[in-house]
DNA sequence: ATCAAGTCTGTAACTTGTTCTACATTAGCG
DNA sequence: CGCTAATGTAGAACAAGTTACAGACTTGAT
């Protein structure tokens, strides 16, 4: 299978760490999201992370220079699994829109399992200056080939980038309703539903419908 | 009837302000708006803000209990005259996408002019958690009826109602992505036409098929 | 093994949002 | 008019993100 030509998903120019480096990163990437399931954003605080990590306060700042680039690298990390994941059990729908939905919506209910650590990492992560746009664009980038990977578009034409483009937005601003209690779970599952009818619209071919 | 009508954008249970606490807040609504103006979202400081409005931090604090409550009412200010000033100069597409692209586009050009202000405003407005859920509401609703306007629609269907609420995710994030320069301005151009084709999918007299 | 350069640690200081306090002013009402 | 509660003022105090710094520890090359 070609199961790894888009899979690269780390940043290219790190210089590689050392084993206590890479462990000190995990430990940090792991209290943050621990305190972020506990108690949300706010709960996330530098030093407890720098404390329940094991590591000063100027290590964890070496490592991820703000709590928005920290909470925006925990959100990479839990992305990658849930990549890994859904592509072992990949969505059963026969039409691209179905597939995008139903994979959508699974991830949708594994953020409800953690609402608290949905909340913090979303709104790091539409919070993000311009001082973290290489991270929210490794983000971005996972976030596409997820869906790109449900589509099933190998060579997506740019009107399908669009689409999908779209559709990113109306996942994150959904989510954003949600975790502010603006919008219901149902009203979440609509909106996506919704959006994902744009894949029909923007189809190579005719949509010929079954 | 409550005060609660359709229309009525300000809080409902607010209790009559004297003429001397309506200047207040006026100028410490300009002067929120002239710091974001000026240096976006970080430049706005409440101690700044509470001294070019001649006004002590505590009574700053009175009128708006944090800053995400008084970026988010700068912007249900500056949305009132954005709405006020679109109804003089309705968009002029024939059909109800081409009409609600040109008004987002417009009122994109808008915030391009004063990029600043638009960074502190949809920052605060996706940072908003639960405590500022009414007013992001109102905010809500506000962009909700200029778009129904440029619609036309007088009678939404539940299925464009849906549309709809997909258009303002798409509007809020792809602002995000340009704000923070992950998005040119010409791919928000292109997300607001693409997500518009949803109107059409959702108008009450579909075309032939299915 | 040794040395220089780079990392970590612990701690204090600084910034800005937010809260608190003691006092002054204002508004509404008898 | 004169009182009382609400509102406003000035400024200190507190909280959490961020920065700064002196000294200890790795690490990698010689």
């Amino acid at each position: 299978m070609t199961a790894e030509s888009r899979a690269d998903h780390r940043p290219s120019a790190t210089p590689p760490l050392t084993e206590r480096q890479e462990a000190r990163r995990r430990r940090i990437l792991d209290a943050s999201a621990q305190l972020a399931a506990r108690g949300g954003f706010d709960a996330v605080q530098m030093r407890e992370v720098a404390e329940a990590a094991g590591v000063a306060l100027g290590t964890l700042y070496r490592y991820f220079p703000s709590k928005i680039h920290l909470l925006v690298a925990t959100m990479q990390d839990q992305l990658q699994h849930m990549h890994t994941t859904l592509r072992k059990r990949p969505p059963a729908g026969a039409v691209p829109a179905e597939r995008v939905a139903e994979t959508l919506m699974r991830a949708f209910r594994a953020l409800q399992r953690e609402p608290q650590l949905a909340d913090a990492m979303v709104r790091a992560l539409t919070f993000a200056d311009r001082s973290v746009s290489p991270e929210v664009d490794t983000v971005s980038r996972l976030t596409t080939a997820i869906i790109l990977d449900a589509m099933g578009a190998e060579q997506p034409t740019p009107e399908q980038l669009s689409a999908v483009r779209v559709i990113e937005h109306t996942w994150h601003s959904a989510l954003i309703t949600w975790l502010s209690g603006r919008a219901s779970i149902a009203q979440v599952k609509i909106d996506i539903e919704t959006v994902c009818r744009l894949i029909d619209l923007t189809a190579p071919r005719r949509p010929a419908g079954r």
